[in-house]
DNA sequence: GGTAGACCTGGACGC
DNA sequence: GCGTCCAGGTCTACC
């Protein structure tokens, strides 16, 4: 099966896709020389189908792999995933009044002729907000091993008719991102000891059994309305996420009002402005002036060599 | 409200 | 091969 959805002008579908690091992050698989992204995908109806999408006139194709070509998608499950990709890829984001102030930025204007801004997402937050608290406090390569063993430890397979599959995905064991009700079945230890989450385990663990429970509900906050500061009281009351983790999952959100200070953003902001060591307040005094687009502004300046 | 120390892993380095 | 040091955010206890 393969339909087109229609994006927001004007969209540039490689933007998105490196726009951050998620891309490495299994489900997710980016065939480099075509630039085709894949991601291993489960629908509301419990259903799992892998993705293909790649650039198309004025948006995005999308190819599906069902497990079970036998039974085609229903009408609810069509539209089901047509809404998680045009999440997935910010297909309705409206980035004009940012362009427009970013014009007279000259550090901007690389990001405006690449058609940047739009972030790649999850189609869960619960997706999002795990993947986040695995970047906090580690390397990059601990974190993409982290989720790796995540999704090959709890994530189900998509093994249906496999060579099939294997011939379509340039890789094989495709497996889906766990659900919150797989990871809450686990146990401290296992994600600790096997999964090698280390001290984040009992934060994983807490968040997955809340929202299993329904006793948190994170897919809410995807366009909840509420104010970015509520909405980050909100996010800082997750064990395992802080400041640098709340900014994070705002701009996951498409609210900007916050910057994701990490030790890279402060070695950044040092070498573009000060030759010598800054600190949180530093960088965020640097890009205090762009209001609500300072995490935009911040994620997509063109940095000094 | 601010600060210090613990948390945990894996890579780099010296021996 | 082994031991030590260090980087990377967040939490908690303490002042």
């Amino acid at each position: 099966m393969e339909f087109k959805l229609s994006a927001r002008q004007p969209f540039i579908f490689a933007s998105v896709v490196r726009s951050h690091g998620w891309v490495q992050m299994e489900p997710f698989y980016l065939k480099e020389e075509s630039g085709t992204l894949f991601y291993a995908l489960r629908l509301d109806s419990g259903r799992l189908l892998e993705t293909c999408m790649h650039e198309a006139e004025g948006g995005v194709s999308v190819e599906t792999f069902l497990p079970q070509p036998d039974k085609d998608l229903s009408a609810y499950e069509q539209e089901d995933l047509g809404r998680k990709v045009r999440w997935m890829l910010e297909l309705d984001q409206d980035l004009g009044a940012f362009y427009q102030l970013a014009e007279e930025e000259p550090k901007l204007l690389k990001m405006i002729q690449r058609v940047q801004g739009r972030v790649l997402r999850c189609p869960t937050f619960f997706e999002d907000v795990v993947k986040t608290i695995l970047t906090t406090n580690t390397l990059w390569a601990a974190t993409k091993r982290m989720n790796k063993n995540l999704v090959e430890q709890f994530g189900e397979a998509l093994d249906g008719k496999g060579q099939v599959l294997q011939t379509w995905v340039p890789m094989t064991g495709r497996r889906a991102f766990p659900t919150p009700e797989r990871l809450a079945q686990s146990d401290e230890a296992t994600l600790r000891q096997q999964t090698r989450l280390g001290y984040r385990a009992p934060y994983i663990l807490e968040l997955a059994r809340s929202v299993a429970s329904l006793e948190l509900d994170l897919e809410a906050l995807k366009n909840s309305g509420l104010p970015t500061t509520e909405l980050r009281k909100r996010l800082l009351a997750i064990k395992g996420v802080g400041g640098y983790a709340a900014a994070n999952l705002l701009m996951i959100l498409g609210r900007y009002d916050f910057i994701p200070v990490d030790s890279w953003a402060c070695k950044m902001v040092s070498h573009e402005w000060y030759d010598q060591p800054v600190d949180k307040d530093q960088v965020e005094a640097a890009f205090e002036h762009w209001g609500q687009w300072k995490g935009q502004a911040y994620w997509f300046w063109d940095w000094k060599e």
